[in-house]
DNA sequence: CAAATTGCTTGCATATTGCAAGTGATTTTT
DNA sequence: AAAAATCACTTGCAATATGCAAGCAATTTG
């Protein structure tokens, strides 16, 4: 499969390990903020990741937890990747960068609105938040 | 230089381009935590960077104005890397992922010890070492 | 003033990413 | 029930990034 060499025992060094790339942040937000759940899902995302380096960040991201590959309720063609609670629990970071992102760059309008709400209330909406994505994994 | 492609207008994927790769985030975690600031400091790191690996990154951390590059006070053969604002505002995002890896990884005490106090009380851990790290570059 | 240090650059091997075109298993359409 | 479309990938190959080792010019140190 894939070489995963820890590079050292620093907690961030350990962490971008797992989804220190380009793509792997990028699915977990298509989970957690817009309900995405099939391999054809992360395939429309805007981004354009290549179906090749989808299943391997896929693959990477279920091997260490963060997703959960199931059969598909609607369909045998169909595969479910659903969020771990390990994998919810990245959405505190996501949403970091997220205001980050919000004093440096120039926003789309439709995205600020998304944001606007862990900008006023950071604490309140991770935990709203992280409750509903965990009561919908029990 | 680099080609800067921007993949999309979402502040994640933005925030990614420009800090999304295995290395970028180390160095900045060695700036904000370890007080790292030379060429010398930064190849020293426990994971052992590769020298022209560390000069690309740094040039790329420059061109996005996450650091500045300055003369050092010393001596004429060294550099000065410092932190900006920018750069410093980076901060919530290491401390989460900080938090994130001490809830999913055995990590050494050592460690351990300093992610303590972000965990007690993680808005006054960032607020004072942010006032701290900025007061540090006027 | 010779040796060491500092901050890189260069060349080359290996690994990762990206693109385009399949493939086989289902599911839908006719 | 056959044909077409959908779905989740895989495969081959080119382009790019990473990693390793050596080299180098400008200081600085002994």
């Amino acid at each position: 499969m894939k070489k995963i060499e820890k590079r050292s025992n620093c907690p961030v060094s350990s962490s971008l390990d797992i989804f220190g790339d380009k793509w792997s942040l990028l699915i977990m937000r298509d989970m957690i903020f817009y309900n995405k759940s099939t391999y054809g899902d992360f395939l429309k995302s805007e981004e354009k990741i290549a179906t090749n380096i989808l299943a391997t960040r896929l693959l990477n991201l279920e091997e260490h937890n963060l997703i959960e590959k199931l059969e598909h309720p609607d369909s045998k063609a169909k595969v479910l990747y659903k969020l771990t609670e390990k994998g919810i629990d990245l959405l505190p970071i996501i949403v970091e960068i997220q205001l980050w992102a919000d004093k440096y760059f120039t926003l789309p309008d439709a995205i600020k609105a998304i944001i606007e709400e862990g900008k006023k209330d950071k604490k309140g909406f991770i935990e709203a938040l992280t409750r509903q994505l965990k009561a919908n994994i029990r």
